[in-house]
DNA sequence: AAAACATATTGACATTTTTAGAAGTGTCGC
DNA sequence: GCGACACTTCTAAAAATGTCAATATGTTTT
């Protein structure tokens, strides 16, 4: 499960807008249609959609068609991935820890 | 530890650029000042130490002045905080799982 | 004190993102 | 088929972000 620097910028621009985290609070207590987030934010119907595809893009949201309406849930599989990949971008090395001076030690040190 | 959307937003900003990614990939493999940075980003001087702010900022990375260097790392508590912080947006309640179809039934359930 | 250096801040500009209105697509009920 | 409805896509404007050059700040060295 590797992704790109760009793929994995996808991800966390889910949660990098307000309104989206709106959505997302409102999607934790469980799924519901565009129309229904649409009455609780106070955005345009394009502007909803607009974000419900960045959150499904980034993986952490699916949609699921029925009819006319689509019901939009959040994905727990999205969600583990997502914080795997946080968890793997802010792990340091096993030898992160010895410190790297070469700075001081180029110029300051002589 | 509860944050406002705003506040939150800010948290994931880290990891919504791919110059970002690549400083904190370089930051995984331990204390790094903000010249040598420089030495492996293709970016000008005023550009990094935006970035570095930007990062800073969301609690990831902390900066250790020493001299007329700085020394940034990934600190482990706040990428920890940062966790924490995408588990709590993307867990479901505990009644997620009733399927919430008001839309359905109030206009196609005839 | 002055010069040299590492980093931060400011200002200007280009790019990207957010937003809403308008038009387009697909589905349902008549 | 036709109109009503839910949603998406297109278009354009406003706001935010990324970038660099120039300048400012703070530290060390001479």
């Amino acid at each position: 499960m590797y992704l790109t620097d760009k793929q994995s910028t996808r991800v966390f621009k889910a949660f990098c807008d307000e309104n989206r985290l709106h959505i997302l609070s409102l999607l934790r207590g469980g799924e519901k249609c565009a129309c229904k987030l649409l009455d609780e934010l106070h955005i345009g119907q394009s502007t909803l959609s607009h974000h419900m595809k960045i959150l499904c893009d980034s993986g952490v949201v699916v949609g699921r068609k029925e009819g006319k309406w689509v019901h939009y849930r959040i994905d727990p599989e999205g969600s583990a991935q997502a914080i795997a990949l946080l968890t793997q971008l802010t792990t340091c090395t096993a030898e992160a820890e010895t410190i790297d001076c070469s700075c001081t030690s180029t110029r300051a040190a002589v």
